[in-house]
DNA sequence: AGCACGCCGACT
DNA sequence: GTCGGCGTGCTC
């Protein structure tokens, strides 16, 4: 605070504030509380606890304050509360002389968040370069903030001439099962459920009602929780040397009340899970909590249920949960009847009151990273929680991120190794094909010529038993029919109105999208830049694919995953047991079937075109290529019946693709960490990017080049050592109608970066109309 | 992030 | 004369 503006306040005719209340006497013990409003604010707002809140107010719970001249009334944190005395004394006297207004009302009877969070949070501002408030507010689920408990549900019961008409009356088919359910139950029913044993919609049971055999009742029910499956605990554990020497080392950590970061690099197949199960039942047995992070496609039924066979208290929290039971469920883990938590990112937030370990599965999965305020990264959140709690955090993957293998090699994490699947079992041999001179492929097939005939082969291919029960699994990382409609008279493409970015052909619903804004459009009959009619539907998405094979395969059954046809929920259990079951035997899909499946009988897994992301313009792109083929390959061979993997590329010989084909990850992290080093990328640098975004692009520009000139001038005055590159159109230059720019910060330290953006703050230049982010340690440059 | 205050141009 | 444009400090 300046001391200099707020004289000036005074002297322009600002009435005089009144005595302060520690300037009157016996004042001294006014409580003062600190207050974080939900606001890209860097400092918190002192405010008087009028007496009636004295004894009620908490460090944690949320109050109503009235803030800025009109005096509108902010929900904000409680983050501290102090006597005036010490508020006076605390070193911060610059700024004390000023009139504190008062705070309005309670929120909370019970805070929401505990100290630990709230030093979490704080952390998680200064670090992430947001407001300490903004930090909370997010944290809290908008369930838990609204207070959503309960809601209305419409029960049916059968009234006794309901009873009596199921003897004298002759009723309808579905009248009398729906009737007859209601007797055997003798209890109100769930409509819904009423509806779903009958086999039928509501129209019987509204019917019955008409005719006053039943009787409809709303009742405000809580939220039910899942209630615990049958716990299997006696389940056998034979681990190997490998999961043995795992295991003992996270037990030894655990017991040492020490806070470690553990490295699991295991191969896919090696057993992490069971791993990890082993480990938490350990601190389960203390009386304390684990979190287990899964990337958000992981959280599966299958995944769920392997915590749930174990453990009688399983919270698991994924997006599509409603306000109501995320509620139910954060109220149950801040109990403490919650042993173990589930979940994506935001899970690292659960309010367990006694944590003993969190896990994070596939460590190196890009969506732990949040990419709106506050841009967090779950890994990170969860050192620092797991260390404020003295408690260890186990990551685990296959293709650890060069920045955790970097932390394991420099001693920071330890470091376990599972080199070897369980039961013995070989890794898929993995075969890579040049398509460029596929005589398939240049026709514009998405499949070439050697992967068609290794699909009929696994098909056909049969053990003794069972001939020909081979399943095949094709992996394309693209949804919709054609990725670009392209026009071959002027060689341009179909882009979106709002987006920098080119429209995907959807056939299924005639009309093409955009994956970036979901904007969905006609396509236009004539080439909107040349007139010219007659488009070509350029590249292969897992529509066309799914036709392709179909006429190529049309003897056997398939199903095709993506976001697309998964929409419904349970259709992706569905499609998956059907899968298990044999039903299906080619599954083909994006993202979503290269985690975690396990199916025996997958004999052939098909990476469709292993390109995609090698030539996109990230410093990642190598990485994530190798990730992506090496998960990929996962998916086979965990039977005795073995599996191969084929994976098509234009760029055979690139050390990425190959050294996923050798499942050589020591190979690759080596020499892509010299790559890093050589580039000063991370693990090596540390970055922070800055994005501007607007509706006009010339103001963009010019507000990005005059904050790149205010950052240069503090950088240099400061000696900092930051490098600042750009500022440069975004390589998705417009979003959502919005242009945008962005420039970047490096620098050997983190720590810098962040003190070279305060002192830019402290004085930036602004442009209305354009907004500004700053993303630490970004992972996604788009 | 809002928002109230302020200083500039086009209207009764 | 004043209504309203949007740049810009300030928010306990």
């Amino acid at each position: 605070m300046n001391t200099e503006k707020q004289q000036g306040l005074f002297d322009e005719g600002t009435p005089l504030p009144g005595p302060m209340p520690w300037e009157e006497a016996a004042v001294e013990d006014v409580l003062i509380a600190e207050i974080a409003l939900n606001k890209p604010l860097d400092d918190q707002y002192s405010y008087i606890v009028p007496d009636p809140l004295r004894e009620r107010i908490r460090t944690g719970g949320r109050v109503r304050v009235p803030f800025g001249r009109g005096n509108r009334f902010e929900y904000g944190f409680v983050t501290a509360l102090k006597t005036a005395a010490d508020y006076r004394g605390n070193g911060t006297s610059q700024g004390v002389p000023k009139r504190l207004k008062s705070i309005e009302s309670l929120v909370d009877e019970e805070p929401l968040i505990e100290s630990q969070m709230l030093q979490l949070t704080k952390w998680i501002a200064d670090y992430y370069l947001c407001g300490w408030g903004q930090v909370l507010h997010s944290v809290v689920p908008a369930g838990v903030r609204r207070g959503a408990g309960t809601r209305l549900e419409t029960f049916v019961a059968l009234t006794p001439e309901g009873e009596q008409a199921l003897a004298t009356h002759s009723l309808g088919r579905k009248q009398r099962a729906v009737a007859e359910i209601l007797k055997s139950r003798n209890e109100p029913v769930l409509a819904t459920e009423v509806a779903a044993a009958a086999d039928c919609g509501t129209g019987p049971i509204r019917e019955l009602e008409r005719k006053g055999f039943v009787e409809r009742l709303k009742i405000r029910s809580e939220v039910e929780l899942a209630a615990a499956a049958n716990v299997d605990k006696t389940e056998e554990f034979h681990p190997t040397a490998e999961q043995a020497a795992s295991l003992e080392k996270i037990l030894g950590t655990i017991q040492s009340g020490e806070h470690r970061t553990i490295l699991l690099h295991g191969v896919t197949g090696s057993g992490k899970t069971e791993v990890y199960i082993r480990a938490i039942e350990e601190v389960v047995s203390y009386g304390r909590q684990a979190i287990v992070l899964v990337p958000e496609i992981s959280l599966t039924p299958q995944t769920i249920r392997r915590f749930r066979r174990r453990f009688d208290s399983v919270a698991v929290l994924h997006s599509h949960l409603n306000d109501a039971d995320r509620h139910a469920h954060w109220k149950r883990i801040k109990s403490g009847d919650v042993q173990v938590v589930v979940g994506a990112r935001s899970a690292i937030f659960a309010p367990t009151p006694r944590l003993g370990l969190v896990v994070i599965d596939e460590e190196h999965e890009t969506s732990f990273k949040q990419d709106t305020t506050p841009r967090y990264h779950a890994r990170e959140v969860a050192e620092q929680r797991t260390r404020f709690a003295g408690v260890p955090l186990v990551l685990g993957s296959a293709t650890p991120t060069l920045e955790s293998w970097h932390a394991a090699k420099t001693g920071r994490y330890d470091l376990v190794s599972m080199r070897k699947r369980v039961g013995n079992l070989e890794m898929p041999p993995v075969t890579v094909v040049d398509i460029r001179n596929d005589p398939q492929v240049r026709k514009g097939q998405a499949i070439g010529r050697i992967l068609t005939s290794s699909i009929r082969s696994a098909l056909e291919e049969g053990s003794d038993e069972q001939p020909g029960d081979g399943q095949v699994i094709l992996f394309l990382n693209l949804r919709g029919f054609s990725p670009a409609v392209w026009c071959p008279a002027c060689g341009s493409s179909l882009r979106c109105d709002d987006c920098d970015i080119t429209m995907t052909w959807h056939r299924d619903i005639r009309r093409v999208l955009c994956h970036s804004c979901a904007r969905e459009a006609d396509v236009p009959k004539a080439c909107p830049s040349c007139g010219h009619q007659g488009w070509k539907f350029v590249g292969a998405g897992t529509q066309k694919l799914e036709d392709e094979v179909r006429a190529k395969f049309p003897e056997y059954s398939l199903a095709r995953m993506d976001s697309d046809s998964m929409k419904r929920p349970g259709s992706h259990d569905e499609v998956l047991s059907a899968f298990r079951d044999g039903k299906i035997r080619i599954l083909l899909g994006t993202q979503m079937i290269a985690k975690g499946l396990d199916f025996p009988n997958v004999t052939l897994v098909g990476v469709i075109d292993a390109d995609t992301l090698l030539h996109q313009p990230d410093l990642r792109s190598s990485e994530r290529t190798f990730q992506l083929i090496a998960q990929v390959a996962g998916r086979t061979g965990r039977s005795h019946r073995g599996g191969r993997v084929l994976v098509q590329s234009a760029n055979p010989a690139d050390p990425a693709i190959r050294r996923a084909a050798e499942h050589d990850y020591l190979a690759f992290s080596a020499s892509e960490m010299q790559d890093r080093e050589v580039m000063a990328a991370p693990p090596f640098r540390h970055y922070a990017r800055v994005i501007l975004r607007g509706e006009v692009e010339s103001d963009v520009k010019r507000a990005a080049r005059a904050l790149a000139d205010r950052i240069r001038q503090c950088s240099d005055a400061g000696g900092t050592g930051v490098s600042v590159l750009g500022p440069a159109p975004a390589p998705i230059s417009k979003l959502r109608k919005l242009h945008r720019f962005h420039l970047q910060l490096a620098a050997t330290e983190s720590e810098s970066l962040r003190a070279l953006w305060r002192r830019v703050e402290a004085d930036m230049p602004r442009t209305p109309g354009v907004e500004l982010a700053i993303d630490v340690d970004p992972i996604n440059m788009r």
